[in-house]
DNA sequence: TTATCATATGAACACTTATTCATATGTTTC
DNA sequence: GAAACATATGAATAAGTGTTCATATGATAA
């Protein structure tokens, strides 16, 4: 079995030095690729983009969606939270009802650029 | 405690029946929308961020990802499994060695609109 | 204020998943 | 052929996560 140190692992006859040098140079920092895969893991349910697409057409509160999706008000409750954090919908209080639509026009575009990539 | 039934809850005071119905109609289909949530998890994962941001610049081996990323190559290849099966990168073998590229700029734009997502 | 309705949330459980370890596969060189 | 190297993969473990259940919060109406 090779040795498997992650940093001195077959350092003579594979590692493209001048590539990895480059790499480093334009590669965005350690924070902001955790920040990215945040984002993305978020519209990575079936249940949260469910919710995204069903406000694609129209705001909707709590009780729509759960009816919509078939699924309990606590279950939908909980990801609106995860949504909300992070910034792909936002809360409008009417009374005893909440209202939820997408945030912003870049939860569309994320997710018509999922859709390309499945139908290329 | 009200009733849980995802069915027929509060059918009487909230739901808004314009509205699901138009929801309904234009709705993808839940094949479509699993295969959606299915495609941004690859993308919500920080190793495979990095594996795909890594790949911006250049094409490099599975030996050389693991160095720059500091992780085994075992875990690398493993995680470029799951890129590969999902079209995100391709694989080009030459000799003992295999060199992976992002498959297509639908990869890149999407995380471009994921980085816009983040600093809006 | 009390009752009722809509929503939010904490804890527990079941399920998923990323990494590690060991080993297998495929390729080149001797 | 055997040895060496790069990569792939199966099994196990540990960490993370979505749903449920029970309950809390917030708002309206009587």
């Amino acid at each position: 079995m090779q040795t498997m140190d992650p940093v001195e692992q077959c350092d003579v006859l594979c590692v493209h030095d001048d590539r990895i040098d480059l790499v480093n140079r334009t590669l965005p920092d350690e924070d902001t690729l955790a920040d990215l895969a945040e984002v993305f893991k978020v519209f990575g349910d079936t249940t949260r983009m469910r919710i995204l697409c069903v406000l694609f057409e129209s705001e909707l509160c709590v009780c729509d969606l759960a009816k919509l999706l078939q699924m309990t008000q606590s279950a939908i409750s909980h990801q609106l939270r995860i949504l909300k954090t992070n910034k792909l919908v936002k809360a409008r209080r009417e009374g005893k009802t909440v209202f939820y639509s997408l945030d912003d026009d870049h939860v569309r575009k994320i997710i018509e650029m999922g859709l390309e990539h499945l139908y290329e």
